[in-house]
DNA sequence: CTGAAACCTGAACCACCTTTCAAGTTTGTT
DNA sequence: AACAAACTTGAAAGGTGGTTCAGGTTTCAG
């Protein structure tokens, strides 16, 4: 969540004082941009929010796109911690896709504005939306292969497969975190689904 | 691909020559739309390549988000028609899974724009959007149920599996149809390893 | 044939927003 | 203390593009 150094950050601040108008800058972006989307948000809302004046944003950012691209990229990294802290190595390979998609849905619902943000990467900033998704879906094709070599999954398993996973996190993740329902099952009773239907598949026993 | 009538079409023409400028509205902005996403597509780029006058637009459509909503439920509709025709009752429940994947891969891999503009819909037209998918998962859950009635499939299947079914289709056909890549599998190979992994789940047999 | 409705035209209006900039203030170092 | 660099400020430049409108042309029912 913060996003203060990397080689995409054009202009660094030097003195404390840079440092939390900076801050400022990028929490108030989150809150324009989550609840207006990219081209209605407007500089001035997030300079007015951030209670700074116009032109210093500038100082900051070279321009509007330059902060959407700061921030995602930051919210993809977040995305990746999140998952990670929730796995441990001395899981088995199935209860680490439990616990990963479990982590998921939890970091989905309490961090809805930062999904529409990536979401809409895909049409202002491409490049880092795919990135976003290739690296997780590397991420999930090396857990796979991990449990293929220790023989809890069959062997074969690969790119496709990944995906197939990752969307199934996604969807699931659309559905009953960010357009969650009165009465929809608990994400636990989700995640204990969605990992029967990866450990056996839906056809019935006698096919 | 027709938006001619509907309830949401506020400006139906009246004559011949009206429905001729609708349509050219419609397959310009489709164009438009795709090449520049909602935000830089501009009316008068519409009506540039519709090669009607600027003013002419409004006789149809009272903005660019009216005319956006008229193309996003006209392709959803798209959509669906692709899928049921790729579908047979004499399938098998596991065998029209299958086909539902592939005729959905073909379908995306070419209407590339169509699906650019659906998922812009996300930020422009939401509502369009949710119903979108809220429709195609409640098409999957009628399949999971009808497999289960049959014996096809196991019992207690519902909303969640239909989601993450949906969410595996859509993401191979992201990665697949969309991002397609040199050495890729065919939508055959991509199609069958979907199926295996919704048939059997990928758990070793002797755990 | 004829007139009213439908349709077409494109210049101009207008609201909005990103970005710049010159002048002032604060910070931190020597 | 003193000075340079860092930072802040907000008015205004400069563009853009959606939308309107008054006047002209085409269509088609009666």
């Amino acid at each position: 969540m913060k996003a203060e150094q990397g080689a995409d950050q054009a202009k660094a601040p030097r003195t404390e004082r840079g440092r939390k108008t900076l801050r400022k800058l990028l929490d108030a972006a989150t809150r324009e941009f989550a609840d207006h989307g990219f081209h209605d948000a407007s500089i001035s809302g997030i300079t007015r929010r951030a209670g700074v004046a116009l032109g210093s944003f500038y100082t900051y950012f070279d321009s509007k796109d330059a902060i959407f691209r700061a921030l995602v990229s930051d919210m993809s990294e977040g995305v990746g911690r999140a998952a990670r802290q929730a796995l441990s190595p001395s899981m088995g390979a199935l209860e680490i896709e439990h616990a990963a998609l479990h982590a998921f849905l939890s970091f989905a619902s309490e961090n809805k504005e930062i999904y529409r943000i990536i979401d809409e990467a895909e049409f202002v900033d491409p490049d880092s939306y795919r990135a976003h998704y290739e690296t997780i879906g590397t991420r999930i094709e090396e857990r796979l292969k991990a449990g293929d070599d220790s023989g809890e999954f069959i062997s074969g398993l690969g790119a496709p497969e990944a995906w197939a996973v990752m969307g199934m996190n996604v969807f699931l993740g659309l559905r009953y975190a960010i357009w969650a329902r009165e009465g929809d099952p608990a994400f636990e009773e989700i995640a204990r689904r969605a990992n029967d239907l990866l450990a056996h598949g839906i056809a019935s026993y006698g096919d």
